[in-house]
RNA sequence: CGGGAUGUAGCGUAGCCUGGUAUCGCGCCACGUUCGGGACGUGGAGGUCGCUGGUUCAAAUCCAGUCAUCCCGACCA
């Protein structure tokens, strides 16, 4: 957390690619826009898909997979939707290309393959999906259909940043289908909950839940819930979203189903999805100048063990004792990597398991042999201290905890420390310049004085928040009355 | 996609204005000494200067185009 508000965009960028970089996490690819994961990166997002789809399975979701490509026809028919999604989509138009009769060595698109029908690289999978419902629901008793699917896509934006917005990337999608619109908002809501509650369990991330105002809602949504978390440079960064769809795509892909009652009906619809932008936002919010760190819960090794030696015969004797310890940790369930490797010097080791983020790490050594102790570190705070090898497995594990927990409270500080309340358009100005952070303000609900407000000042309404007590007042920009504050920031 | 900047060895850079085939540090390899916070010594390897084209006897250097990255804007998980 050594981040402050002062520092310039550009410093904080630059922060944020230094520690991609160190901790070894995903790099630029010569691909446009697009990223190469690298193992510890992909490590990391394992570790969060197991755990998301987990708490899928346990609210009652399966996992499927659908195609890559979307015909533009299937795009073009909820309308909201192919709007909002159509200046982004990579488009196939040729199934073969041909060498160049102009240079050896060289080839070109071959014209006399283009496609009938255009194929879009799914920027979102509505489209596909309700194609397939279609033929999978006919009654009330197909529902509700509860699919999620773990895919890439492909979204042309102009402007990419590792893990926070590339080309393409990995994603989570949910996609159910409902025999009542009360049922699909109870849906959404819970989907937001998981979400919620994985951010704040695994991530160790404070969020907001909240809908968001019917600008940024997700086209073809009746109603977009997300949850909004605070970076340590003040911006605010969108980690999840959960969709209402109602019934538009239901309409546009024309998928009925027969009630109890014998009457035919639209389905309602849901969509949800978390991304590799998960990352990003862990980056952001936990790491500090030494590099990553990372929350226990998703780390792909929770405790390396660094022996430190003179001599095979010494790194012998060691070695004995350290994979007793890893064995008695693994016991407990806590993943573990013992380091011996010969190629590298003890600090060298040190240095490269704290820019990855390992959180904790024991050294043993001679002295320790002798004492029957171990050196301990925690990669949150920096804090040594040499343990009595007795009950090790159970300190580790408490240790374990602590720094899950301390990281949660730290961000949870964090965070509260930068939502201020605000009642005057000065103020807000002159907070969002001075501090960053959330700002709480009232706002009459109508587009015109968002827009307005992100004109003038960048900042947008990150989400209308749900577990706020109501406050009425009046409007900062308009002095109309207002029913509850909302959370504004500026966000990524 | 509009405005600005950058691109030289794996990484960070000097050289560019005032053209003459490239500097330094880290890293890498070998050997030795080391090993409780990124070791030290000696020796060594590695670059078609993002790419394409132009000007020139000669281009990292000047010109044009193009690609990529970073910042601002628009857009977004």
């Amino acid at each position: 957390m050594a981040k402050d508000f002062s520092t310039r965009a550009e410093d904080y960028s630059k922060w944020y690619n230094d520690i991609v970089a160190k901790a070894d996490l995903a790099e630029h690819s010569a691909v446009r826009g697009c990223m190469v994961i690298k193992p510890h990166g992909f490590a990391i997002w394992e570790k969060m898909q197991a755990a998301l789809d987990k708490m899928f399975k346990d609210t009652g979701h399966v996992n499927a997979y659908f195609p890559l490509f979307v015909p533009k026809s299937f795009l073009e028919k909820e309308e909201g939707h192919a709007e909002g999604f159509a200046k982004e989509c990579a488009v196939v138009t040729h199934y073969r290309l041909k060498a160049d009769p102009e240079q050896k060595g060289k080839l070109i698109v071959d014209q006399d393959a283009e496609l009938e029908e255009e194929l879009i690289i799914r920027p979102t999978s509505e489209a596909v999906i309700w194609n397939t419902y279609k033929g999978w629901i006919q009654s009330y008793r197909d529902l509700p259909l509860l699919v999620n699917q773990w895919a890439n896509v492909v979204r042309w934006e102009m402007r990419t940043r590792l893990f926070l917005r590339t080309a393409e990337f990995l994603w989570q999608e949910g996609h159910t289908a409902h025999a009542t619109a009360e049922e699909a908002v109870a849906e959404t809501e819970k989907m937001l909950n998981v979400y919620a509650e994985f951010a704040e369990k695994y991530m160790a991330l404070p969020v907001i839940k909240g809908v968001k105002t019917a600008n940024e809602r997700f086209a073809g949504a009746l109603e977009t819930y997300c949850i909004e978390a605070l970076m340590q440079d003040g911006k605010a960064l969108q980690a999840g979203t959960s969709h209402f769809l109602g019934q538009n795509f239901a309409k546009a892909f024309d998928v009925k189903f027969t009630s109890k009652e014998g009457k035919l009906d639209y389905v309602w619809a849901t969509s949800w999805g978390v991304s590799t932008r998960l990352i990003g936002a862990l980056i952001m919010a936990h790491s500090d100048d030494n590099g990553l760190v990372l929350p226990p819960k998703l780390a792909p090794v929770q405790v390396v063990i660094v022996p430190i030696y003179k001599g095979e015969e010494e790194l012998g004797r060691i070695s004995e004792k350290a994979l007793q310890i890893k064995t008695a940790l693994e016991q407990k369930g806590i993943s573990v990597k013992y380091d011996d490797r010969d190629t590298q010097r003890p600090g060298w080791k040190f240095a490269e398991y704290e820019m990855k983020g390992i959180p904790v790490r024991i050294a043993i050594g001679p002295k320790d042999l002798a004492n029957g102790t171990v050196e301990v570190a925690r990669r949150d705070t920096l804090e040594k201290e040499s343990l009595k090898m007795i009950d090790l497995d159970t300190k580790v594990h408490h240790l374990l905890d602590n720094i899950q927990n301390n990281l949660y409270q730290k961000a949870l500080t964090f965070r509260d420390e930068n939502i201020h309340r605000v009642d005057s358009y000065d103020e807000f100005k002159k907070v969002l310049e001075d501090k960053g952070g959330f700002i709480l303000a009232h706002w009459d609900g109508s587009s015109e004085t968002e827009e307005r407000i992100k004109e003038e000042t960048k900042a947008t309404i990150r989400c209308i928040p749900l577990d706020m007590k109501k406050e009425s007042g009046t409007c900062m920009v308009t002095g109309k009355p207002s029913l509850q504050r909302v959370l504004f920031a500026k966000a990524y």
